[in-house]
DNA sequence: TCAACGTTTCATCTTTCGTTGAAATGACAT
DNA sequence: ATGTCATTTCAACGAAAGATGAAACGTTGA
């Protein structure tokens, strides 16, 4: 995670219906949703837009999607989420890392995959 | 922490100058940085668009002012930084609270101050 | 009170982002 | 192959954000 993908990140979930989406997907968690069933949950949402959206996110890293017949399901990126707080966060301990370590370790926790070490550089 | 924040705290830090800011006064800790320091520290960018990014980052309740003489000090706001990461992730557990709290107890630690629990609804 | 310093406000212009609806794509069933 | 469904792409317009320099503000020390 360098400061380009951070900004593309945060950039993404700069926006309602982009925020709600990846709070949506982190709540689906594996299973995902289909670009449809996101659309009906966001409401009045067009099609169109909420393309737009998904692209955005997938683009920004934020989530992955994978083709299942008609549908395309989209899922959060656990571990670029991950990644993006602990980038923000990277030296909220003020050198002490050991802090750091430990919840990021438990946001990799969350994921089912673990992510790199925290830089407190 | 409620949508609205959220939005204003990510489209906040969605900016390179904005994000490296926070990121040195999370550095900083709670002695903070004048914003004079702040603008030669960034290199190149005019006062008047460092004071401009510093309000903005005020407005969204990331960072916070303090005068000393005729230099202002800004410092962040870890709680509410906790408090933002603590929005985008609430349910990365999904439904596992205990990880979700563990991970904002340790952010609140980095802080020096408790953040409310965490709402996985 | 005056001058110097650090910082902010304002007006302006340029650039980027958000939204919309129509048309195009890809996949499945008949 | 044809129709249908789910989703994406595209072009156009309006709205919002970014950058700049000059002027104003508040504080300090002479």
């Amino acid at each position: 995670m360098d400061e380009r993908a951070a900004l593309a990140g945060f950039s993404a979930i700069s926006h309602q219906d982009r925020l709600r989406i990846v709070r949506m997907l982190i709540v689906a968690g594996a299973d995902g949703m289909a670009a449809g069933a996101i659309a009906s949950a966001l409401g009045e949402a067009l099609p169109s837009r909420i393309s737009f959206h998904l692209k955005e996110l997938d683009h920004a890293g934020l989530i992955v999607s994978r083709r299942d017949g008609k549908s395309i399901i989209y899922s959060a990126d656990f571990p670029a989420l991950s990644d993006l707080v602990a980038f923000l966060m990277h030296d909220c301990c003020q050198g002490h890392c050991a802090y750091c370590d430990k919840a990021i370790a438990l946001f990799a926790k969350c994921s089912g995959r673990p992510t790199g070490p925290v830089r407190c550089d």
